[in-house]
DNA sequence: GACGATCTACGAAGATTTTCGTTGACACTA
DNA sequence: TAGTGTCAACGAAAATCTTCGTAGATCGTC
């Protein structure tokens, strides 16, 4: 009965940042991926994919002699998780706050900022919209 | 050598936001001010406090029979590696990205929004400003 | 100066994470 | 079908994190 979400370690976000770009992936291209960036054996991801699996955090297709492995959750909603616990353990759920040291210390390029802006007046007009409803 | 900012782990950084906001503090005080919010041994916030002044995250006065904690970085900075490290291992450093699933499923208040807007303008004059410098 | 309260130091158990080695099953091919 | 490579399963070592219990020192007070 996993049904929380769980949050992933350190290693296991790496590997589904991999499956997230990839898709669907057997170990051996997922040790292929990661390995472009940092050295791990094998079966170490082996192992961490298994592990990954009875979190929940990782389906797998075992059809196929190389079982097939996928985020068993849509990367945006892990992604939003992993953000808003930040937000609440360091930052009290201030999302200024959040963004403001975020970008502390970063040169921003002016597309980013006004990416910035057209999401906040994105997000904005979809709260009037909920509210309007 | 422990020169490089070690990442606090979960119960360093509840440790670290008491010391944020009461500043310098005993083991009792801090203990105190924790145990508002979840329940914790003394000694085991004690032996938190030990490991983290062995790794620098805090400095400590022996002057009082009752030595005295601080946190060893200023919380800005702290915050500052926190949000960028969350930046680059989750979001491939884009600040909207983050920006945009922190805010996702929460409901941010006009202010927050406004706040969020300033800060926006804000940096934005900030980095020119050193362009022009 | 003995007693109770308070504090630090030490050690250690248990959980979790990270990392592999080894083994046995399976599959392709010469 | 014997040999070579690929794969999952299992177990386990090492590191780190979390949590306390106990012992011994110190302080204040009666």
């Amino acid at each position: 009965m996993t049904r929380s979400p769980q949050k992933p370690t350190a290693s296991e976000l790496e590997i589904l940042r991999v499956l997230w770009v990839r898709g669907p992936s057997t170990v051996r291209e997922v040790h292929e991926s990661l390995s472009e960036k940092r050295s791990l054996g094998y079966t170490t991801v082996l192992k961490l994919l298994q592990i990954m699996t009875t979190k929940g955090t990782v389906r797998r297709n075992e059809t196929q002699r190389a079982h097939v492995y996928e985020a068993g959750l849509p990367a945006e909603q892990t992604k939003r998780q992993l953000a808003g616990d930040m937000l609440q353990r360091v930052f009290e759920g201030s999302a200024s706050q959040l963004m403001m040291h975020a970008l502390a210390g970063r040169k921003a390029s002016p597309e980013e900022i006004e990416e910035l802006r057209r999401l906040i007046n994105q997000y904005e007009k979809r709260q009037s919209d909920k509210t309007r409803a």
